[in-house]
Order: structure tokens, then C-alpha cells, then sequence
DNA sequence: CGTTATTTTGACCCATGTCAATACGGGTGG
DNA sequence: CCACCCGTATTGACATGGGTCAAAATAACG
């Protein structure tokens, strides 16, 4: 289980060391001199309970990363996409699996080294938590997704941030592409297979979504999608909506 | 909603700066240095949206952890225990409600000025990443139990994980006080109320535990409920189990 | 084009949620 | 110390969302 690692891997390459600016050592300067690998679509970046000795920025393609439960049922904890990074929120070893959905391209980074470097460097440091605080609040909202909504709205939500990632304002017609495949999707929903596609049927006979191929989804109306989703994200809503809400006090009397 | 802040809310107090042995600036000593605060059962230590400028250290009580969603759900994301610490998981205002299940006697350390201090202290940010990360271990463990398993499972995995939290041996009869309402349990498992009960029932039916009064468990057999959680946590397990596992290869042709 | 994996749809069933009644427990005032 | 009360917990009857099993349709790939 702990074979097939990286197709390529080289060693790890000098750093400018304090050749960059101090200033501004953002982590994408860092990485942008590191040289690219590429993983098949399929191929593990790193197993769940490898040494977690780098971290990596995904240049281009899909990451899912994921744990595997002693009976064999497969947890999604995430997607990775091109721009951002990952294997930060562990200490020693990787806490989950990531695998290349599509092919892959990424640099990564010496944990050590940039931990040696970042000593000083309060900056990067700096960096690093907010990271890491992002990825926390990445978990958050995904629990209050596993245990508070329904399928419809878990499914909704998934388009809806997925819409967000990808930066396209709230107007007309999102083009999203999804790579992984409904069993993906399924599996980090907490739901099945069938489920995601009767929900993604529905919503196209409804008119908020139209499907091209199978990776290929238009939301027609992420307005509407994200109130089915209960709002994207917390705020906004002030106001408590209709009735599910037990722990709430009785009526005025 | 950002009203009713802590009873008492003395000023910062001075920090014996850097009177401490710099080797060793532990947390809890930094702790120690500060005045104990209280809070009545029910009262907030912080709301979800406050400026996030402490953290926090339980010395006694309990603590639920939890988001209010639009629509008046509310969701548990965790509860604190004596000898455990809040409000490290965010950068500039809390993700979270933190209020007192039982009266609670907490210190509070500023976070700014622990950040001045920490600067030069490598150590002490090496312990508050350790505390994040365990932190995202947590929230990880939480994803799999809300997103992969049953309401059966759900709840063994409560009270074997509460179990472990005491350090109780795995030994016979583990006494367990949940200062939690059922209602707690279920916002924290997403089950409702009546599902936690008729769980608890049939575990008690089956001879797992035994109730006494409303806040008492007795796990009489911790084994079997962690064999029913699915292992306590991932691993010794390389065996894969029954069927639910439709990502696997199709066996042997 | 044919072959195979993935997706979609349908029929059915079960685990949980919902609604409603009852029982308990822990505090209060007599 | 006992009787009463209210909030919490438990139990039951029933409804339903979503899982399961099975078949058909569609895409991807050689």
C-alpha cells in the first residue's frame, strides 16, 4: 500500500536559498523555482501515513485526496485545483491520500528546508497559518455540509463553491468542469452514486443546470443553486428562516 | 447576537514577558500566569464573528463548540474539555459560538502579544502549529464520521472517543460523565435527538453500557463499541472488510 | 465500430426523521 | 422530607429521504 510513489523524482533542487528578495518570499516565488512533475491521471502524490517531508503546489489538474476506512468505504476530504496547494495540514505523515484525477502537474517544497529558512522569516510563517487556517475553514463548512444538509443541498453546495473556485461572478451562465467522476463527487458528498445523479437530473429538469458530456455542467442559475444550498457561506442571513431549529426558545407567550 | 460578553474581563495582565526560562515558554506556564475567569452554564465565552484577539484554556467545565446555520440549524463542531484550549483555529474572528455547557473556569492569553513574543520563539510556534494540527485531525475525524457513517456507528464512536479523552485504560467499566444534552449529542453527530436515544437504548439493551441519570454512561464494553465505530481511528486494520466499497477493483477473474 | 466503464433511470426497502404521547429527574416551595 | 412542576429524555407509530439492487443508456477508448 505504501508502493508506486511519484513517476519522477528528483532530488530536490537548490534554493535560490536567500538569493530572493527577503522581503517577499512568497511561497509562489519559492515554488516557481522548483522544477514541475507530472502524475498520470490515477498515480498517488502521497499515500496517507507517507513522511510528510514536502508540500506541493498544483500548477495544473485535479487533485482528490482521501482516506480509505478500515471497510473499505473511501472518504473524500477534498479536491485540489490548479493554483492551490496541499499537503500542509499534517504534522509528521500524511493524514489522507492524494491522487491525481486528471493528469497532474506540481512543484513541491521541503518542509525542512523552508522550515530551517522560515525560522526568521516571520513572513512566511505568516503565510503558512493562513494556509493552514483556510484549509481549517475548508473543514468546517464541509462537516456543517456532512451533518446539518440534506442530499439536494449538499449537491447544490458542491456546485455552487465549485462555481466559486473558479472565480466567476455571480452572472449568467457558469461553464464548470468537473473532473472527477460521480462516485468522487458521491464519496465526498456522503452520498451515493445514484443519489448525485437523480439530484443533477432533477436540477436539470428544473432548469438550473444543463449537462454536456459527463464533466461538463452549466449552471444556468448559481443564484438559485446557492439558496438551495442555505447561502454559500454563513453571513448575510441574519434572519432565522422557517422551523428547524429545536434548540431555539419557545414562541413569545 | 454580539452581546453579553464574559462576566469578568480584566485587562491583559502583564506577562512575566521574558522572566520565563526561554528553553521552555510552555504554554500551559504562560497559562498559569493568568487570572481564571468563570462562566455560568449557558453563558458565551465568544461568539461565532467576535475579533478572535484570545485564545483560551479550560481548566474546568465544558465547553460546546458551534455554528448557527441560516435557516436556525445549528451544528456542533466539538466540545472542550478541562485541560484543553479554544480559539486557535482562525486567524482574525472566531468560526464559532464557544459557550459553557456547565460552569467553566477558563484563562485567557493574548493572542497579539503572544505573537510578539513568539516571533523570536520558534518554540512556541512550533507548539501552536502542533495544537492546529490536532486541531485538523479532529475536524478530519469528524468529516468521516458525519460523511461515511451510520447513526449506529455515529454513537459508539462518541462514546468510545469521549472514552479515550478521559485516558481511561481500556479496561473494564469506563464511567463516563457527558455534561452534554442529548440534544448536544445529536447538533454534534447530525442525528436528531430521538436517534441518539433509541441508540443509546439498544447499546444499553445489548449490555454495551448502562445509564445512570441523564449524564452518566458506563461503557461496559469498549471494545465491542469501537469494533461498531469502525475502529477507533484508521489504522491496524489492513484487512478490508464486508462489501461497501464500490471504488474498489472488481475481485479476481 | 465493438467493448467496457461510467452514468442514468426505475422499483423497492430500510434507516432515520417526524410527530406525538409518556416517563423521568432535578429543582422548588411547602 | 415530600409533593409538584418543568425541562429533558424515552418510547412508539408512522412518513420519507436516500440507499440498494437491477437494468438500460451513454461515453470513452481502442
Amino acid at each position: 500500500m505504501y508502493a508506486s510513489r511519484l513517476a519522477s523524482m528528483p532530488g530536490v533542487a537548490m534554493l535560490p536559498a536567500l538569493g530572493l528578495p527577503p522581503e517577499a518570499p512568497s511561497l509562489d516565488a519559492l515554488f516557481a523555482a522548483q522544477p514541475t512533475e507530472s502524475l498520470a491521471p490515477g498515480a498517488a502524490l502521497f499515500w496517507e501515513g507517507d513522511a510528510a517531508d514536502y508540500f506541493y503546489r498544483v500548477s495544473e489538474g485535479c487533485l482528490r485526496l482521501y482516506r480509505i476506512l478500515p471497510d473499505g468505504r473511501r472518504a473524500i476530504m477534498g479536491f485540489v485545483f490548479g493554483g492551490e496547494m496541499v499537503g500542509l495540514s499534517c504534522l509528521d505523515m500524511h493524514r489522507y491520500t492524494a491522487e491525481a484525477v486528471t493528469a497532474v502537474r506540481v512543484r513541491r517544497l521541503s518542509r525542512s528546508r523552508l522550515h530551517a529558512m522560515g525560522e526568521g522569516a516571520g513572513e512566511l510563517q505568516r503565510l503558512l497559518f493562513t494556509r493552514l487556517f483556510e484549509e481549517m475553514m475548508a473543514a468546517h463548512r464541509h462537516i456543517i455540509v456532512l451533518g446539518q444538509m440534506g442530499a439536494e443541498e449538499r449537491v447544490a453546495h458542491f456546485l455552487a463553491s465549485a462555481a466559486c473556485r473558479t472565480r466567476a461572478d455571480r452572472k449568467r451562465p457558469v461553464v464548470l468542469d468537473l473532473p472527477m467522476t460521480r462516485l468522487d463527487i458521491a464519496d465526498y458528498l456522503g452520498l451515493t452514486i445514484e443519489t448525485v445523479c437523480r439530484i443533477l437530473s432533477k436540477f436539470k429538469r428544473d432548469g438550473l443546470i444543463a449537462l454536456e458530456g459527463r464533466h461538463r455542467v452549466i449552471l444556468r442559475s448559481l443564484r438559485t443553486l446557492q439558496e438551495i444550498a442555505g447561502e454559500p457561506d454563513g453571513f448575510d442571513a441574519g434572519d432565522i428562516r422557517e422551523g428547524r431549529a429545536r434548540h431555539l426558545a419557545v414562541e413569545a407567550h
